[in-house]
DNA sequence: CCTGGCACTCGACTGTAACGAGTGCCAGTC
DNA sequence: GACTGGCACTCGTTACAGTCGAGTGCCAGG
């Protein structure tokens, strides 16, 4: 049980060269690399421990160590410092976010940032509509008998969706039902519209109520039945770094898994306060991404969070850097979220 | 230079047996697994000339044949007939694409869908906005100092921006704004609007100019010269199918072309009228995608074309198939912008 | 022009052997 | 008691030789 200090250090060590080379380091070459003040012998005694509590493993009889998933959960708890941005990584980042012109462009570029920063897949969440207010809800007539609506969120997010009313509505009817939808719900947290939707239904005037109620039921299902999360994704080209070797040489199931939406949402999609979480190997609840470890952290405007984002990578991944990388990111694209 | 019809009907059997089992194929299974009324002996000299010709290869000395870029080119062009869909394939499209409920709804159902029944990596274009007209224009004061412009197009895509006016407006004014706006580009295709948004400048009151200017250089750079495409991707896992054997065993450079929004673009973007592309191997302008084949068309509602959809994978693909599959969503994809 | 036969090629697979990185253990030292 | 040097051992990797067999090209004969 008792891990004193050398043996950290030790384990430690072995992170840090597995992470850098991909290679099972030996005893040997540990000493050789590290200031350990000791010899391969002792160190050799240490990993066997090391091994016997479970944080590292032989791949095969003759080969050096590896860190299992519980060596690296350790390690991230308790043995790495998050290492400081360089001022390059830093000046990347204002500069790839500066001149973003719409949320479409913000999330993609973070996106993309973050990939290249860390050459692992990221993962954005766009602002969360439950966690949006209204901002204005707009009617646009396409036909005499089809509304096209469009909701603006407080986070800068637009969703649209046609409706197919009951019977032809007049442009002024139209303009009454906007400024009735607006004054309604206007300012509201998207997950408290439900009443206020039902509300709207029962106080309108006869005449506009058929075209109400079917406004009521399309705004009731797109804007908080069907949690319209929305999701963007760049780096996949980064799953074939390591040549195969991370994800047991098939990055089948890693595709798959970002193939779907829900799957990201569990991964990345914020939870609790601010916190970084770092998800290891088969800490994951997807059989899929067993191999695979997940950074990830939420984001929004101020100290409210609005979303989530991340990285995904093989579980031999730089934690640190991509953990403070990870930070950085959120917090500018929180500054930039705020400034709307 | 002359390929009888036998020599042909050889090419087809070695491209028909290689995609299905993805084995160079000899003359003796040749003979064994299609009736050609000739022995193995009379399809080595065929192939001998085959090989000549540039259609074949060989992998290695002792080894069966293989077909070339241009083995796949004359299947595709002379050999193959359009498969029929089946009556499930039918279902399939239909069951997928009933109920969209939006334009995003339709297009990433679309990608799902297609590259599903493909088993390819699929590639939808958004409706292209050069080819749009625009519905409507709407203005959504956010502060007094602050507008969303909205843009509803006629193919159902919705864009926006934030614009920063150069100061306070009041609402009548913006109601003036959006009035006069929509009276000058409402029904105008988005590659004619130009002249139109700078006659809008100019034929502005003095009291709405300073703010109609700055409203027009966003129009023109979001709506025009950033001709802000969209696409939708599916079914990246696919390219693992087939064991690193297609692709020479990295995927590396396919995902990094799929990253890139310009190379989809150029890949399916819609060009000529509305006949289906096949690019095979090389013939592809991107080296990164040397191994593999694109599959396109355009669609777009009646005969008019708004945007391109296609698959993507290895040169070793089901052409007929896959073509009638591209061509059969395409149409149905149509009908259902149609009824828009 | 097609066919059967035959010699040839060459990759895939198998078995053996040498190599070496890395280990575990143990006896000895500080 | 903790560390160290030494040593025997394991086992994956590499190299090499040999066999097997699919597939070929060519040729003589029908």
């Amino acid at each position: 049980m008792g891990l004193d200090d050398r043996k950290l250090a030790v384990l430690r060590a072995i992170v840090e060269d597995y992470v850098s080379t991909q290679e099972p380091v030996g005893s040997k070459a540990l000493v050789e690399r590290h200031q350990l003040g000791v010899s391969p012998a002792t160190v050799r005694n240490d990993m066997a421990v090391l091994e016997e509590e479970g944080y590292i493993r032989q791949p095969h009889t003759s080969a050096g160590r590896v860190p299992t998933d519980r060596g690296y959960r350790l390690f991230v708890d308790r043995l790495s410092r998050v290492k400081p941005l360089s001022p390059a990584e830093r000046r990347a980042i204002e500069r790839f976010l500066v001149g973003a012109v719409d949320l479409d462009d913000v999330v993609h570029r973070t996106v993309r940032l973050l990939a290249q920063l860390t050459r692992q897949v990221a993962v954005v969440q766009y602002p969360s509509l439950a966690r949006s207010s209204v901002r204005h809800l707009e009617l646009v007539p396409i036909s005499t008998t089809r509304l096209m609506v469009v909701m603006i969120a407080d986070t800068g997010r637009v969703e649209q969706r046609l409706v197919e009313l009951p019977g032809p509505v007049p442009a002024d009817d139209v303009t009454d039902l906007r400024r009735k939808v607006n004054e309604k719900l206007a300012g509201a947290r998207l997950s408290d519209t439900p009443p206020l939707v039902q509300a709207l239904v029962e106080e309108s005037s006869p005449k506009l109520r058929p075209a109400m109620t079917t406004l009521a039921t399309v705004l009731l299902e797109t804007l908080v039945e069907r949690h319209e999360e929305r999701i963007a994704l760049a780096g996949t080209a980064n799953l074939t770094r390591g040549g195969l070797l991370d994800f047991q040489g098939s990055l089948r199931p890693i595709l798959e898994a970002l193939e779907e939406e829900v799957v990201l949402l569990k991964l990345i999609g914020e939870t609790e306060p601010s916190t970084t979480r770092v998800l290891i190997g088969d800490e994951n609840e997807f059989d899929n991404l067993r191999a695979a470890s997940v950074v990830s952290t939420g984001y929004g405007p101020g100290a409210t969070i609005v979303g989530g984002l991340g990285v995904l990578g093989p579980t031999r991944m730089d934690y640190p850097g991509n953990i403070a990388t990870v930070r950085a990111v959120a917090r500018y694209v929180g500054e930039l979220l705020a400034q709307n």
